[in-house]
DNA sequence: GTGGTCTAGACCACT
DNA sequence: GTGGTCTAGACCACC
């Protein structure tokens, strides 16, 4: 994994963790690698990733069972509205920061399409 | 102005300069308020402001001349490339960060208005 | 170290950061010393320290990683290149002197053996 | 004229005035433009030009008449002085620059060659 | 008046 | 312990 110096690591870790929750990846209820080992995949430090699942246990995407590990959350719910509102952040982020430049709605839809680098140019 | 916790106060400002110069309410070649004048509208302390020029300066959205301030480039074209630059980005975020929650470019530009807080549903 | 008063302290301090790098003095990836201590043994204050690794990293002579300190940069290409550029620059502002006090380049080769200090004049 | 930001406007005309009087282009005992006409040449303020020919004046470079004006001094010698001077100096930056990267005088003077813009690499 | 530099000292986030 | 940011207040050079 690349790391994007800008933003802390354990935010990075995070949101990885996050998508493989949301995208079916690591299914509810599913246990979690250890610090230790995921400390070595993601090449950090085991206080890092301490860190990261301490910050999915208060966001209730994770709980700990002492001496087992630590777990994603069973409830669909809370994982369905997740992935809602991460969905809700980016279409906020991108409409705002589109209004920030001067376009509307309609026009950032356009920006969509004009600036979508896999886009063939006729479609 | 409201600052956000999360991002250093000298990048809120240069964002909001740039949006002052790319969506024309600063034309090129104006003279930017003077360091002191900044800083006391924004609230910040002068030093703040000052780093903001000099990042800008570093970025050729703006040059300095001694002893008679900060003023926008002349250079229409950079303007316009960075409008684009920054236009580029905000739909490179949003379709990346659609792709980690699993949607490609189509569902991407649906959950534009699925989310929209002030789309018309029938629109 | 001495300042010179005309020439802000960073940058010379910047210059002496590269030149070690340059003559090898600092290897490619190695850490560099952290802002307290270099401020302490250059006695300046650590903000200018930290600009000074602020702007190095700019030049992309060096990276930093969060928490853990600054280091060169493994690019040895970089490395050799800034030298290069030291080097080019030194000639280009010699030649560039003398040029404007009337000497062509054979002239400037020739002001080297009259004006070297330590030039023995048999040589 | 093209100014450099980085060294201040003053001493880059007093530059460009000592350059015309070692080369010959302005005569010992010449009087310099006045004030008003130098700014409007140079197209700086007339406060700057104030303060270059005072500066000249320091160094003994000029003096000036009540009323006359500004001239070049008569003293040959110090002209001629004040060339050695200058390409002494010139020599002095550059092997002291050559020397902070590494090169002792001889490497220094094969600097010359091959960086110089303009030499044939043949050659 | 303008921006540029520097110090002192504080607080914060990350490893 | 690491660097990053911010404030306060000072001094300087330039125009």
């Amino acid at each position: 994994m690349e790391y994007n110096t800008a933003t802390p690591i354990y935010l990075q870790v995070m949101d990885a963790i996050k998508r493989d929750i949301v995208t079916g990846r690591i299914k509810p209820g599913e246990k979690l690698k250890s610090v230790r080992s995921l400390a070595v995949e993601y090449t950090i430090n085991p206080n890092t990733v301490s860190r990261v699942y301490q910050e999915l246990e208060n966001e209730q995407v994770c709980f700990t069972r002492r001496g087992m590990g630590t777990f994603v959350t069973e409830d669909t719910g809370r994982i369905a509205q997740m992935k809602d509102d991460m969905a809700r952040n980016l279409v906020h982020d991108f409409l705002d920061g589109a209004a920030q430049l001067g376009f509307d709605r309609n026009e950032a839809a356009q920006l969509l399409k004009r600036y979508d680098p896999a886009a063939d140019v006729t479609s």
